[in-house]
DNA sequence: TAACAGAATTGGTCTGACCTAATACCAATA
DNA sequence: TATTGGTATTAGGTCAGACCAATTCTGTTA
């Protein structure tokens, strides 16, 4: 694996890109091809790569010889139990990231987010709310944060809340309730008011947490 | 690689038992050894089998069909750079942590506690500190709060914090300077006092951030 | 120009042989 | 009896080659 890391790296590929078949890799890297799908697998499992079958191998997340993984899995009786478990991590997290986002975001950081509120209250009056511009939104706090790491654990706890949702069961809109927060929390990351941010935020995830709660089956 | 999950969940193997041979395995499967192997080594990248050469492959924690994965990589230039942005999101989770802590902790999780926190301080006392000692109470507090989550995160993030100390350059003792407000921690949690916890866990990981960012290179 | 069929490409699986590192066993020895 | 040390066995790791299945490319046809 660490030999197709540094391969990687030293031809400096980036997201996106595609790498050469395996049958040619083989013989660049001198292994046998058990040997490089091996790599390929494990790599393809921690999501750094992600292999399209007639098509190719691409380059999923930025690697370096000194990348450090970090799986976690989340094993709970039952995906409600799941969804709390991260909930409760997220609470931690997304505290942390509007605190980190009210110190370090940039100009264009303030006008991406404000953009995306735009698009957000919008849906809200137009439909009701819609989960994707919420996530979007989100996103931009967490990209102002400059911390990859913010972003990637958000994004691996949206897909346990999406799995969570295709269960057969009316999704109330609990964005609703937290909506008049959104605005008020834009300002104190705008403003670079970083306890205000944490207040906000945490006010936001309570409403949240109290709705996921009430609706547990 | 679910076909193997599912395999192993229907046995109810747990955490250390040992799974048969894989020649053996190919058989129940009904798959070829190569397919075999491409489970096992993504679910060894995931952290959940770790196969010893000559000896087997053993289970290391609890998975079902419905195990949810979250793999993260961290890429940064430097492991200084590492170090802080990981540090950035412990101090959420710790925070977290120590409120769910204080809100759920046994009577047994008091003991524990208090257990670990005698010996690290006699630890400190005798050979001013010991790291393993350090982490060993901190991870009393993160299993009082009954999420395993926090302790799978804190332990990743340990590993990038062990990489860090390798490199060649004196440690010093920041854990002292933290050492007083332990006890106040321990203390909160003890008498449920949830809010108490965050604000002392809060002193605890300034003090500590303060100090990893004095000593970089 | 658009739609389709077939060829080429590429990842996925199977088989069987061989290599290498742990481990278990057993006899020789102190 | 306890310990040592060599040897056979076990079990994961690698290699090679054939074949499968999904996708993509390409050239022909309507």
């Amino acid at each position: 694996m660490d030999a197709l890391v540094t391969w990687i790296d030293e031809r400096g590929l980036k997201p996106g890109d595609r790498l050469p078949p395996e049958r040619d890799l083989t013989a660049a890297l001198k292994v046998g091809r058990s040997s490089l799908r091996e790599a390929v697998s494990q790599l393809s499992a921690l999501g750094v790569l992600e292999a399209r079958i007639g098509s190719g191998t691409y380059l999923k997340r930025r690697v370096t010889p000194g990348t450090h993984y970090m799986p976690l899995t989340v094993t709970a009786d039952g995906l409600a139990e799941a969804l709390l478990m991260t909930l409760e991590v997220r609470r931690g997290i997304e505290i942390e990231a509007s605190i980190a986002a009210a110190r370090r975001r940039t100009a264009d950081d303030i006008v991406r987010m404000e953009v995306a509120l735009n698009e957000m209250e919008s849906a809200h009056k137009t439909e009701g709310g819609s989960g994707k511009a919420d996530f979007a939104y989100h996103m931009t706090i967490y990209d102002a944060a400059h911390n990859p790491l913010f972003r990637q654990l958000l994004e691996q706890m949206r897909d346990i809340v999406e799995r969570f949702w295709e269960q057969p069961f009316d999704r109330p809109d609990f964005a609703a309730r937290s909506f008049p927060f959104h605005r008020t929390l834009f300002n104190a990351i705008r403003d670079g008011d970083a306890e205000a941010a944490a207040a906000e935020t945490r006010k936001i995830l309570d409403v949240v947490e109290e709705d996921i709660r009430n609706m547990r089956p």
